[in-house]
DNA sequence: ATGTCAAATAATATCGATATTTTATGACGC
DNA sequence: GCGTCATAAAATATCGATATTATTTGACAT
């Protein structure tokens, strides 16, 4: 059974696209926070099997998204106004941290890479595709980071970066859609970066995280 | 079946027990790096199903302990010097900063606690149980890291310590077991803290760490 | 009415078996 | 001999079913 047409030889273990799809949903709040996730509930939606859901929300419990109750199942993770400001305050060391060490070596290719996920970047917006967005928008920071040649720090920012943009799409709702020049920003933390400039990079981009956090403060705390 | 007796209302899950196992297994080398995790073999000598084990090893993903790779199972993650200095590193960093939090939140709970943990590891190491040491050991290091209140802080900390707890180990069989006095280090960083002294605390617990780390650095080479 | 306990219900955790994929084996042609 | 391809063996990933454990329901006594 389930013949596969010879076109999608994608890599697609059953596990790993539930992986995905939750991730997603929890991210987005389509499944919100403190929410018990129910095994054969997700089993059916995902039409898939038990054991695939299941080892996708250990995945997720590692991401902190996913919390596991004794042995009474899974929920997605509570989400909290002290919560987000910790993950805020963590997100700028480790990140300055990153940027720092990235900077510190810098190489023609990386500088390359900068520029070219920046423009996939703009490209998105002007394209108006908001996931295609999202993704290049990760991309980019990720990049800013990853000359730092230290993976677990990367791993680390990687994590705080979904769950500050799980904050994001909780608050989404009631926020005035922001009005700040993102564009700018970003043009900003990536010119002082290519001039090597550490402390005005480092200092754009943690002032642009704390000032999307101001934002999310006061929808955040009707949580 | 599996008739219990009254007495062990322990609770175990099948999962949790092969998650403590494995990861001990593994961060004793008696898993050593790299080595093939075949879930028919764990299965059997840990004498419990494929699915415990197939969820375990996911959870261990998480904590770095184990890689999952594409759909050829799993293996124990590599061990590597740039990977333990990059743990060391990290470890500085965060685990200064946590301290600081701690100590600028000082309580007479907190006080307390620490007096207590360090009691405990002091009495672990007069009765010679290595394995008692080593619980009450981090045990005492994370609680002097716990009032930052900063769990996901924390919980790195917790993860980057047992990382660096396995390269001990690994080096452990080369190692002229360490002739430094960890007992006066662990009281000076005990008073400092207690004294409120941030900055003599964190660079007694940074040289700690350092120290320790370049016992192991010559062992590691030869990985 | 209200609280308690037991039976019924629902959900989780686990097992055993199967299908799929990867790795090892060996025959065949060059 | 040596590389290539088909086949066999092994291991993983997944499914379906069952046993356990938590939760709800409702009867009963207070």
């Amino acid at each position: 059974m389930s013949v596969m047409k010879p076109s999608e030889g994608k890599e697609t273990s059953a596990t790993h696209s539930a992986y995905l799809s939750l991730r997603q949903m929890i991210l987005t709040g389509e499944l919100p926070p403190g929410q018990k996730l129910k095994i054969e509930q997700l089993r059916s939606t995902l039409d898939t099997g038990a054991s695939p859901v299941r080892e996708a929300l250990s995945l997720l419990t590692s991401d902190l998204l996913v919390e596991r109750l004794d042995q009474r199942g899974f929920r997605a993770a509570p989400a909290s106004l002290v919560n987000f400001n910790e993950i805020l305050s963590l997100r700028c060391v480790m990140e300055d941290m990153a940027l720092r060490q990235s900077i510190a070596r810098t190489t023609a290719d990386w500088e390359e890479r900068l520029v070219l996920t920046h423009h996939r970047m703009k490209r998105a917006v002007e394209e108006g595709s908001i996931p295609k967005f999202e993704d290049a928008h990760k991309s980019f920071h990720m990049a800013l980071l990853d000359n730092a040649n230290s993976p677990i720090l990367l791993r680390y920012c990687s994590q705080l970066y979904d769950l500050n943009i799980r904050y994001r799409y909780l608050a989404a709702g009631q926020t005035n859609y922001r009005k700040r020049d993102i564009a700018a920003e970003h043009e900003e933390i990536l010119d002082a970066t290519l001039r090597g400039d550490a402390d005005e990079a480092s200092a754009t981009l943690i002032r642009h995280y704390r000032s999307t956090g101001e934002y999310l403060t006061d929808p955040l705390s009707k949580l």
